[in-house]
RNA sequence: GCGCAGGUGGCGGAGUGGUCAAUCGCACGCGGCUGUAAACCGCGCGCCCGGAAGGGCUACGAAGGUUCGAAUCCUUCCCUGCGCA
């Protein structure tokens, strides 16, 4: 049996001051960063996505930040594959490592809380299916996977297509053992393990929460601070060939700067847009982490727990 | 001062005699999420009781009136925008 190693984990919402509290534990614990952020892991996403600066790094070396072709879409999965392979790499070099992200999902995929199917996108039938309404796909996904479309969001389109792609090649592929898949995965404790490196490790959950409305003023805070550059980035990006449909999916400063330099929203509509987006997914981000009883919730990075 | 248009829930904006506590959008609150996740989706949202069904109360600028019944019709008043003075 092998010794439980560390892992920390540290989430809270956007703006929060997580990746301060990031650096100042690496520097504590003798660790490395893994940086959980969906935007973040593409190159060229900067300002916008909040990524830490070299300078804010402090020298801690950070993982799967700018490592992705802000052109196509980087999955949960890929983000999983990067975290387990950052993970390996510190542990291997004797090392803490810390994940530290906004995005639950990803970090519940990366430690195998939330277990990934096995079934890639299929990017020509999701357009297929993109033109109909929900109805018809709960139709479709009744017939192909009565039991799944019982659990479903029936009335959410994205993942009843998601869920009619993978019962498709499920179907394509009968006879092969599909134990692994999502759709017929009961959802457990913890949603089903995976074997790994992460199993043998000793998480250590803490959280970051600060009372609404000081929360509110530091995303408009940063907003104020970055927004002129946030601009150009924008900008740069459409250079480098990303279409304004890509930019508009990549949600928040990304989709209301770009409506705004293609001039469907005034200046102040965009703010406006940008900082009650950003709540909202602050919000969201909240009612993710509020399910794992496993987190520490501390009100700063400043009262950093005595626990480790 | 005259003419025209209008005043509806936190905001925008429908409704124009009963089926209206009032379509809808936004904000706000809560929640969901199994390879797009900063994406995507659901529920609630006048007040009070209820788990719900349902019931009670107060409401559509103000005050009166017509009517079995008014956000909707009439009168007066107050306010706003535009036009003419």
């Amino acid at each position: 049996m092998i010794k439980k190693r560390k892992l920390i984990i540290i989430v809270g919402p956007n703006a929060s001051g997580k990746s301060e509290l990031g650096v100042k534990l690496a520097k504590k614990l003798n660790g490395e960063i893994i940086s959980t952020d969906s935007r973040q892991v593409y190159k060229g996403l900067n300002v916008g996505s909040g990524k830490i600066t070299k300078k804010e790094m402090r020298g801690v070396r950070h993982h799967c930040l700018s490592v992705a072709n802000p052109k196509k879409v980087f999955t949960a999965l890929d983000f999983k594959k990067c975290a387990e392979k950052a993970i390996a790499t510190i542990y291997r070099s004797g090392k803490t490592p810390i994940i530290v992200g906004g995005a639950g999902f990803y970090i519940d995929a990366a430690l195998g809380r939330v277990k990934l199917g096995g079934v890639p996108p299929n990017f020509k039938l999701r357009k297929r299916l993109s033109k109909k309404s929900a109805l018809e796909l709960l139709k479709i996904l009744k017939k192909l996977d009565p039991k799944r479309a019982k659990t479903i969001e029936q009335k959410n389109p994205r993942r009843l297509i998601r869920a009619i792609e993978i019962a498709l090649l499920k179907k394509k592929c009968r006879g092969v053992n599909f134990a692994g898949f999502a759709s017929t995965q009961p959802r457990g404790p913890l949603g089903g393990r995976e074997e790994s490196k992460i199993n043998t490790a000793a998480l250590v959950w803490i959280g970051i929460r600060r009372p609404p409305e000081e929360l509110k003023k530091r995303i408009r805070a940063r907003l104020n601070k970055r927004l002129p550059n946030i601009i150009r980035e924008v900008k740069r990006l459409r250079r480098g060939g990303l279409s304004w449909k890509r930019l508009y999916d990549l949600g928040l400063e990304y989709r209301y700067v770009s409506l705004y330099l293609q001039k469907k929203l005034s200046k102040d509509e965009m703010v406006q847009k940008i900082l009650t987006e950003s709540w909202h997914y602050a919000k969201r981000q909240m009612t993710w982490f509020k399910r794992n009883k496993k987190i520490r919730w501390i009100p700063n990075p400043k009262s950093l727990p005595t626990i480790l």
